[in-house]
This record gives C-alpha cells, sequence and structure tokens, in this order.
DNA sequence: GTCTATAGGTGGATAGAC
DNA sequence: GTCTATCCACCTATAGAC
C-alpha cells in the first residue's frame, strides 16, 4: 500500500488486459499473457486461480472506478444544487470518456465494457450486472423526479439506450471516421463527450411526443 | 433456386448462427457446429473452405437483408412524399427490430452484430464496415436535408449514436429486465421500437442547443 | 513466489477411402 | 459430397523441485 512498484499480480492484469482487448478473451492465452507480462506461466494460476478469475478480476478493476467516478460526480451535482438533466447525464457519460482518452488505451476500457457486455458467458455478464447495479439504482431515481411526466419504465429504456451509444461511442469511434471519410475526429474526445451530452439530454428530455396525439 | 430444402450448406449456416450466437464466435466449434447439422466434421472445410470464412457468410446473411431493408424502407419514404424525420429514423430501427421478432432467434442477429462488431478480429470488422456502408451512404445525405442547422459531422456522430443504441438494446434488451427489476418487459418488440424511435428523433432534432449560448 | 515439466484435453484442418 | 482417421498446434491447469 505504499509506492506504485509492478508486482506480479498487477503485470499479469496490465497484460491481460492490453491482450484481451487486442485478441478477445478467446484468444488471449495464459501464454501469451504471462509472457507479456514477464511471467511464469504458472503465474495466473497461483495469483487469480484461473483464467476466469483473471479474467472478472480485469473488468472489475476497471468498471469499478469507472462507476465510483460517476456516483462521486452525481453526489457533487446535488452537493451544488445544480441537478440538471445534462449534468446527469454529463456525470454518467463524461467518466467513461474521460478514461478512455488517458494513456495510451485509448478504446481500451470502453472495448473491455462492451465486450463484457456483449459476451454470451454468463459468467461475465453477471459480473458488469453486479458493477452497474448500484449505478442504475443511483441515477434512475433522480432522472424520474427531473423527468416528471416520463414514466419509470420510460426512464429504465432511456438509461439503457444511453449505455447502448455511450458504449458503442468509446468502443467503436474509429468506424465513425471510416464511414464519414475522415469527417469525423474520434480522436477528439471533448467534442464526442459534448456532442454526445446534448444528444443524449434531447432524447430524455423531449423523447416524448406529445399525449395528444396518442 | 427452387424450393428450401435444408441442404448441408444451409444447416451449416443455420447451426454456425445458433451456437456463434450462444457461445461467441471462439468457442462455437467447427465440430460442435457440425454435429449440430447432422453433418460432417469436415463438411465446414469443404464447403466454406475454413471456419472463418464460415463466420463471415453467417455475418452477411443475415446483415445483408436487413440492410436492404431498411434502403426499401427509406425509398418508400420518399415515394410517398412523407420524408419526416421520424420516419428515417424508422426505417432505419424498425427492420432491426423487426427481425428480432421474428422466429425464435429474438436476440439472435443483433447480438450477432453486436458481437461482430465489438470483435477485435480485423477480418469481421471490415465484413461489418463493408456491409454498413451503403447504408450510411445514403441515409446521411438524407438526414442533412432534414436538419440543415446541424453540421454533416454532427450528422454522422448522430447516426453512430444511433447505430450503438440499437445494437445494444436488441442484443442486450434482457439486461433492463434485471435492473428494472421486471418493470420493463424486453419482449414487447412494437413499445421497445416506438420509445426508441422516439428517444433517438428527439436527439437529431434536438441535440443541438440554442447557438447562442456558446 | 517462481520455475520446469507434463498431464490431459480441444481446437482446426486434411488425406484418402467410399 | 460424405465419411473416417489422424496430424499437429495450442490450450489450461497442476505437480513438484527450487
Amino acid at each position: 500500500m505504499t509506492a506504485a512498484e509492478p508486482t506480479t499480480r498487477t503485470s499479469l492484469l496490465d497484460a491481460a488486459e492490453l491482450l484481451i482487448t487486442e485478441r478477445g478473451f478467446a484468444r488471449a492465452s495464459v501464454r501469451a499473457i504471462t509472457e507479456a507480462a514477464n511471467a511464469n506461466v504458472a503465474a495466473v494460476n497461483y495469483h487469480f486461480g484461473s483464467k476466469l478469475e483473471l479474467i472478472k478480476a480485469v473488468i472489475e478493476r476497471r468498471i469499478g472506478p469507472l462507476n465510483a467516478e460517476r456516483l462521486r460526480r452525481l453526489e457533487a451535482c446535488e452537493a451544488g444544487g445544480e441537478v440538471t438533466l445534462e449534468a446527469v447525464v454529463e456525470a454518467f457519460v463524461a467518466p467513461a470518456i474521460a478514461d478512455a482518452r488517458a494513456e495510451s488505451h485509448r478504446q481500451r476500457l470502453a472495448r473491455l465494457l462492451g465486450m463484457a457486455f456483449s459476451q454470451p458467458s454468463s459468467e461475465l455478464r453477471a459480473v458488469m450486472l453486479q458493477q452497474f447495479r448500484p449505478v442504475i439504482d443511483r441515477f434512475v431515481p433522480v432522472l424520474i423526479e427531473l423527468l416528471p411526466d416520463v414514466s419509470q419504465e420510460q426512464i429504465y429504456w432511456r438509461v439503457h439506450f444511453m449505455i447502448g451509444a455511450l458504449a458503442f461511442t468509446i468502443g467503436l469511434g474509429d468506424i465513425v471516421e471510416a464511414y464519414s471519410d475522415g469527417r469525423c475526429d474520434a480522436s477528439d474526445m471533448d467534442s464526442i463527450s459534448r456532442q454526445l451530452v446534448e444528444f443524449l439530454t434531447a432524447g430524455f428530455r423531449y423523447g416524448t411526443p406529445g399525449e395528444d396525439s396518442r
């Protein structure tokens, strides 16, 4: 708990994260991970018990702090008395994009997140559900209060739409560069974050056409 | 080209699709696929050349018709003279959700789509890009015309947000059921489609706050 | 904690008979 | 086109010396 010397354990986590985002869960072999970490083949089993437990640890190490930051920002909003819809959406979106910008692992976290979500493995999806649960439980009531004309059910769906747009955007932003023939810059995180927040805020606020039309 | 008798080739495609969406690309082995298709182990290599080529064929078989339907619906809008923003968004969203409802493979197509997108394998991502390119190229100009105050760059990003929300929703709708403690029904495709179209339409239309505020 | 060696298994692919 | 038999690369996990 003193300094940040690279233990074998953290080296394994780093190497695993890198290789998983590069190759996927299945093709990131224990052999390759231990080799990249300058550790022994048996190190994964010694430190984590199995490859699956290592993967879980990789996911939890990233998603945990990310979601904690989301909660922290939401609480900062409430403490400041400025609980606008836009601020709440930003509290959810911005930490993920900020994290994607940090270091060299630009899309790594989000791709990891997206991969873990879309993985059919029920084990990994359970980890994701467990990690996201407190965040959803905290954000939804705030959104309900901010949008009294929108039903609870609709709020849940819109939160889901938000997560989808966010995960897809960070993990696969480079696709837009290809489609737009370079007109869009997937590395301009500030612009992306702003555009996404504005888009989602509008969806939350105006996503219910006049009730009289039904 | 006469009837639809189940050839070995199509049995392999069906079995591969099912197993891929259940287990993922890596864990859907050639052995399991051929067994499920009541075919011989060597059949995959005989008919497709390799496992990778089989996977590509599975993706193309589903995404191709889906995107063709999107183009067809967009053209129907234009022919009818009713090119509203909502109709255009619906032309993009509804075919995917309709397909997800058909047969028993509820989330299969979309999960396949999401998995193929988030797969680090550059081979598969190239297939996805190639399949989506004509759709993007067709929808973007229409959206530009409908939203003269929104820059081209922003349109591309919003289309990206739309795809993300859509893919995530169809592929992982059951997550919402868990988070909402059953308040949301992920099998009510009509409701989901309507809500998603309304959410996205609002994002497209009102996603740009007044310019005077900057 | 780290290493070597190896067990024990599954993967994709193919050769060659039918 | 279909089958069997087989090759061989690679994987996870562990036992046991250091």
